[in-house]
DNA sequence: GCTTGTTTACGCGGAG
DNA sequence: CTCCGCGTAAACAAGC
């Protein structure tokens, strides 16, 4: 590990694991998902470090796209020609770093299986299952199969949300705490944060304006979110040039989230000296959630380990 | 053959 | 000490 106060880390190893140096590539990008390749291009070309023995480095980021329940695989459009999968953030993983810190996860986001669902995640989901909802925000009725309407579309699967430990009371937000639930990015093109509308739209499905109306009259406190406190970015890492407000839940928040270390051991400074933040804030700061995102999950072709699964949970250790 | 993707295994280090 | 996150290696399959 490099140690901060050096004027770079370029020809050292950046301090940020493969799960955040994918999540930096995946949030800077416009539509929230990356070929390998991309995300490949995205690292070496901030980290210089990465320039070398590529074989070794891949190797282990696509060990860590299949196995971390983070990453999701959206298969190409057939008018997408191009090798491999598309692969974005899990809609409901956006606490897995602590306080923003890259440089390593206060707990692994998992998929866990439905049986642990909470109440509330039953209340939502009947709300979505409902035909008459289901009309109102402009998707087609479920006709009563246990999964949601958009679990019919290609793409998209049935998503539920549930609270395993039922523990909300500790600092952290919990992945089912409504902002993470309802997710992020609906209303702007490029506005990021959540992939899943993104994914929508980039699969050519229709987003409905009515859910983010419907969002804010049933949890009108969305938008109030706290977890991410204003930060300060130790001055050494500004040098990864990383679009950080990765992860970042709602309109409220109020800096980019630049990769911080847990530790801090330096101050930072403003985002605005990072050029490829400084370019383009809306892929720094997504809009407010998608509900979409909560109910839904993007149909994932791994068979057990992600896609059969329900919903998600950060699990605690 | 190369790229992409999945899976298993092992060791290391930090946190509790 | 145990657990967990992480990095690495490696085998393997699928698709081009």
């Amino acid at each position: 590990m490099p140690r901060p106060g050096k004027s770079s880390y370029s020809e050292q190893k950046p301090p940020y694991s493969y799960i955040s140096l994918t999540a930096m590539a995946i949030q800077g990008s416009q539509e929230k998902m990356l070929p390998l390749s991309d995300i490949y291009k995205f690292i070496m070309d901030r980290f210089p470090y990465y320039r070398e023995n590529t074989q070794r480095w891949q190797n282990s980021l696509r060990h860590n796209l299949s196995f971390n329940d983070c990453f999701i695989k959206i298969p190409r459009r057939p008018d997408q020609p191009g090798k491999g999968s598309f692969w974005a953030l899990h809609p409901n993983c956006g606490d897995m770093f602590e306080n923003g810190s890259f440089l390593r996860r206060r707990k692994r986001f998992k998929v866990v299986r439905a049986e642990h669902l909470a109440s509330k995640s039953h209340q939502m989901i009947h709300y979505f299952h409902h035909p008459h909802n289901q009309t109102k925000m402009g998707l087609p009725p479920s006709e009563g199969s246990p999964v949601p309407s958009l679990g019919r579309l290609p793409h998209f699967q049935s998503y539920n949300i549930g609270n395993i430990s039922g523990n909300q009371t500790s600092g952290f937000k919990h992945p089912f705490a409504i902002e993470n639930i309802i997710g992020r990015d609906y209303k702007g093109v490029m506005t990021g944060g959540l992939p899943l509308a993104s994914m929508m739209h980039h699969l050519g499905y229709p987003v409905p304006s009515q859910i983010s109306n419907m969002v804010s009259s049933m949890w009108p406190h969305v938008g109030m979110m706290d977890s991410m406190a204003t930060m300060t970015v130790p001055q050494e890492y500004g040098h990864f040039g990383v679009p950080m407000k990765t992860l970042c839940h709602g309109p409220s928040q109020t800096i980019p989230a630049v990769p911080l270390p847990i530790k801090p051991t330096a101050s930072l400074p403003p985002v605005s000296a990072i050029p490829s933040l400084a370019v383009n804030p809306s892929i720094m700061c997504p809009s407010p959630p998608a509900v979409a995102g909560t109910l839904l999950e993007p149909a994932i072709s791994q068979p057990e380990n992600k896609s059969s699964m329900l919903h998600s949970v950060l699990v605690h250790s």
